[in-house]
DNA sequence: GCCTAAGTTCAATTTTTAATGAAAATTCTG
DNA sequence: CAGAATTTTCATTAAAAATTGAACTTAGGC
């Protein structure tokens, strides 16, 4: 018979199996779920970098599901976000099956990379509707202060696009 | 007997009584909208405030929330937030009762106020926290990694506090 | 000072976004 | 290359955020 902490495969359950979060590793997941929310990250994803931030050695899979009593689709995914966006790396030990994570050294990096992939898109796809705004407006002879408004409007997203390209250049290879 | 146009106490119903949007008030909203993603600020508030921002003249409570079909409970709460913030001015004309709403004009200025009470209190509400963690790792003797670690998060955030205050000074007065 | 028009508030609802977990796919290992 | 272990995918579910609208409040006109 098969006790509770087994599932029908004979598999332990991961439930118990890891320690709960330590009180500085709480504090700390607050603070990067508040940066998260400034940047428009999901929860999950900043749950997941905090505890490989405090961790002193690289962490693997279960263990990253085991101590955030996380879902395996949301460990996986928020680990590819973090991976897609250069925030983390995996130690490959051989011999070993699993991949371990840790964050990348640069924290710096990490953040360029996300307000590139974050703000850019946007920045960039306004340039064409901005225009089109502007080609709009001027053949309905729109009033002229309107006009006027807009074309500063796309004055500004111009040199916002080329200030962002120039802060946050694309990385060299990849 | 009543028309369908006409509510119980005879006032007459919002709907066509104001122009549907035009092609590039549309697409302004869709400016607005990303740039309000952004920031984390709703698509009512950028609608009302792009609406705002096209208008040759001051509009009133009425006329925004019939051009948008928006209910007047969203109109209210967007008009307070956009006026919270300083992005738009009320034109008060003697003899009338309602108030007309248009855009400051410093785009800039707003801006400026969006971010100071977006971003700066995530920022300044995560100094004692990471002062917490910090005394925690090192009341448990955690890796000295992590403390390093953790030790150059908060000079970070400080230096970013400082920055944030001196990019973003509150107004004189108020 | 009452009455009405104008605007605000907030509980209920709708919409949007994130998390879950079972099934499918992939990847080592023997 | 079979088979198990590990990870990913994605339809479903749950949670969070935005919107609505009816009741309430406030401000002006008379």
């Amino acid at each position: 018979m098969k006790t509770p902490s087994e599932k029908s495969n004979g598999k332990p359950v991961n439930r118990k199996l890891y320690a709960p979060l330590a009180a500085h590793e709480v504090e700390l997941a607050q603070f990067f779920v508040r940066m998260a929310n400034i940047l428009g990250i999901q929860r999950s994803v900043a749950e997941i970098y905090s505890l490989l931030y405090a961790s002193p050695k690289p962490m693997e899979f279960d263990q990253i599901q085991g101590r955030l009593e996380m879902s395996k689709g949301s460990v996986s995914q928020g680990l590819k976000f973090l991976r897609d966006h250069g925030m983390i790396l995996a130690i490959k030990e051989k011999g070993t099956k699993r991949e371990r994570w840790e964050p990348t050294p640069s924290l710096a990096g990490s953040l360029v990379n996300i307000l590139r992939s974050q703000v850019l898109p946007s920045l960039e796809k306004s340039k064409p509707t901005l225009q089109n705004v502007l080609d709009f407006a001027t053949a309905r002879a729109a009033a002229p202060e309107v006009i006027e408004r807009i074309a500063r409007l796309q004055r500004w997203n111009s040199r916002a696009v080329e200030l962002s390209a120039l802060l946050l250049p694309p990385p060299a290879d990849e």
